[in-house]
DNA sequence: GGATGTGAACGACTTCACAGCG
DNA sequence: CGCTGTGAAGTCGTTCACATCC
């Protein structure tokens, strides 16, 4: 996980988030969305907390950077905290997405149905192998490298998924940048240079399991 | 991303990591083993630090939990670095994984060579779709959940990767957790409940992609 | 000179605790 | 009374700066 700095200029009369407090407010989301399907109305910072594992203190201050939304003596308006979140991370719209690399990895990707409910729609697929160019996958066609800046501006892709191997990665992202790309996340194992302007989060599958190698160690030197 | 307590009783004579510096230490890890590649003897916390997107001082401070393997006006051994920080992790050493849930993200999974070149070997798949239950992926065979505890046993695998939908991920674990697993990466977009003594590391990719959008709606506010 | 290791300053995030409102 | 919103206190992690050693 790696990204850009975070720090802006206040500007109009906007929201201002930590880092720290967005990763939580996805989290708060996905739970939201269950308690809505349970018919839950309302909910308080104690249930919310208990349910994705941080103390109801920090919930009320997450919370409390979108606005009063609460009442106190009774809890967050369900519907309305939901909606919140949405705006204040971004997802309260559609954003079209370009996958480069067309392989295990992407045809996961592609079937993940947690990005369409959150509003992520592929709309373009690249990938540099001759073979694969052409081919159709869930209804969209694998384009030649070259296409990306034609393809990308015609489809209005705003973000890239990367999961191409590590020794094109940076490559490939460069190309993305030069075709307009706002952000992209990176599953290639490998650190990425993107210009100030671009976005960029990545997401290193091997150290992820590197980490949980490391706590269960932690655990052993009882 | 979520844990439990990383906290611990010193005990023996060990190492005392933070949870963020063992993350960072993944990312060195990655990067030395390229310099070793290209022949480097000798790196110096400027350029490792450089090299993945964080400063000087940072990485003293990190390498300095491993012991005092600098020497100065000279730098870091290469060769050293990457033993020290392989054994701080604790794969310093071959893990065995059993993989649960045979869709396309396990496939993906099953074929990264990220993971083997740190150590770790999937060794054992199952997944509750009766068609899926015989079949060979990479050598291996699916097992049904209700072998789980037995085929555990028997391959030693002490990691769990979980690669099945969220609305079974729970259950699932439960299972990984009686057949004595030690720690399970989890890529269902849930929050899982782990007793004490089990390590939980989760992935979720929507998340990761909501950090993006948050990012790139920030910099949109110029 | 060049680079490490580390106390001290700093900053960011978290928890506490409580006033205030429904 | 229950629960929110928030200043204040506390904790954790990062950056600075420099003495120290090759």
């Amino acid at each position: 996980m790696k990204a850009e700095d975070p720090a802006r200029e206040p500007g109009g009369g906007e929201v201002r988030l930590s880092r720290a407090s967005a990763g939580r407010l996805s989290l708060y989301l996905r739970r939201l969305e269950g308690f809505r399907r349970e018919g839950s109305k309302k909910i308080s910072s104690g249930q919310l907390g208990e349910a994705v594992g941080v103390t109801d203190a920090q919930v009320r201050k997450d919370l409390a950077h979108l606005g009063s939304l609460g009442q106190p003596g009774i809890g967050y308006p369900t519907e309305g905290l939901i909606a919140a979140i949405r705006r204040a991370l971004g997802i309260d719209r559609q954003w079209s997405v370009a996958l480069v690399g067309v392989g295990n990895l992407a045809r996961a990707l592609l079937r993940y149905r947690g990005f369409q409910e959150q509003g992520f729609r592929i709309v373009a697929l690249f990938d540099a192998d001759p073979a694969k160019i052409g081919q159709r996958l869930e209804g969209l066609e694998v384009y030649a490298p070259a296409r990306m800046a034609a393809v990308i501006a015609e489809t209005g892709a705003e973000l890239g998924l990367l999961t191409v191997p590590s020794e094109s990665a940076q490559e490939v992202v460069d190309a993305l940048v030069a075709a307009r790309i706002k952000g992209v996340l990176n599953f290639a194992p490998t650190v990425l240079r993107v210009p100030a302007g671009v976005s960029l989060v990545s997401v290193d599958l091997a150290v992820q399991l590197e980490q949980l190698a490391f706590l269960v160690q932690l655990r052993g030197s009882d």
